[in-house]
DNA sequence: TTTCATGGAACTAATTATGTTGCATGAAAT
DNA sequence: ATTTCATGCAACATAATTAGTTCCATGAAA
């Protein structure tokens, strides 16, 4: 299975948009990505539905960040991009007659949704805001400024 | 992504051939599966070089139990089909000096870890013979016999 | 020696996330 | 007004991966 990454590209897109003052366009974060600007369009769709970004078109237009950051949490960034699934594995749902298969298919869901909830758990403890804390402490240890880590947007 | 069912698919073998003496074929299991004699023998080498089940070639050959149902989880199972991966998103990681991308990483890498944990301690708690016991008891909720189950090996 | 079964390699198909292109829309600058 | 810049949207291409398939070799029992 080729693994989903937009909910860490979004937030990658994210804490560098809280470094930033000006509104930033789709082509500037898509370098900061390393990827497409319509890719990023794409991701940052959901945020801007939930409220969370806000997009201007035109000259002095992009995406600016429209949320508290101490408020907003890592799992209501993951809800934004549309909740893609945690977990890797399915059943073969072939026959749903077979008895067998009920049992195989109660035993591992009741293992997939714990997972799933304790994933959901973990994003819920984590504000953008902490995450951004996080990232100032990284770059103040390094000595860095952050022009230098948002490469020259 | 395409998911993986390696894990579903040959516990749903598994658990068909605790109810059976003789040694199953490949065709006979894969039957059972709903697939191809060969994707059978693929998810089964593994468990025979773990030593759970045994595969033999020739007139009467097939496959058979070679472990004791009570004493083997879920758990070990996943790990003799390879262990596949629980978690279905990853990260970008096209930028590792990029000290946004460190922050972001290390928080859902701690939600990522706790997942698969939980994950396989639920595996862990679960033997074969506990999940035949609950297919037994649809059965007999049911009022069929294996033989109606296992759709005429 | 024929038949049956696994073992293994190589190839095909199907699925899905991501990347790409093209054009429409609308806002600001000139 | 018109040009420029930016998002919005749809359609298509690419890449990665899982499952399915075909083919032939190997070895055991009848």
């Amino acid at each position: 299975m080729k693994r989903d990454s937009k909910l860490s590209g979004v937030l990658h897109v994210l804490l560098h948009m809280l470094g930033m003052k000006a509104p930033a366009t789709s082509e500037q974060l898509a370098r900061v990505m390393g990827t497409n600007p319509v890719v990023v369009r794409r991701v940052m769709a959901g945020l801007r539905d939930q409220g969370f970004v806000t997009s201007a078109k035109g000259h002095g237009g992009g995406w600016a960040v429209a949320c508290d950051p101490a408020t907003v949490t890592l799992a209501d960034i993951y809800k934004a991009v549309g909740e893609p699934t945690l977990v890797a594995m399915s059943h073969r749902t072939q026959m749903p007659h077979c008895l067998v298969e009920q049992s195989v298919n109660r035993a591992l869901d009741g293992a997939f949704r714990e997972a799933e909830t304790i994933f959901q758990s973990h994003l819920a403890a984590v504000t953008l805001a902490a995450l951004s804390a996080d990232f100032n402490r990284r770059l103040a240890e390094r000595g860095q400024t952050i022009e230098e880590q948002t490469h020259a947007l």
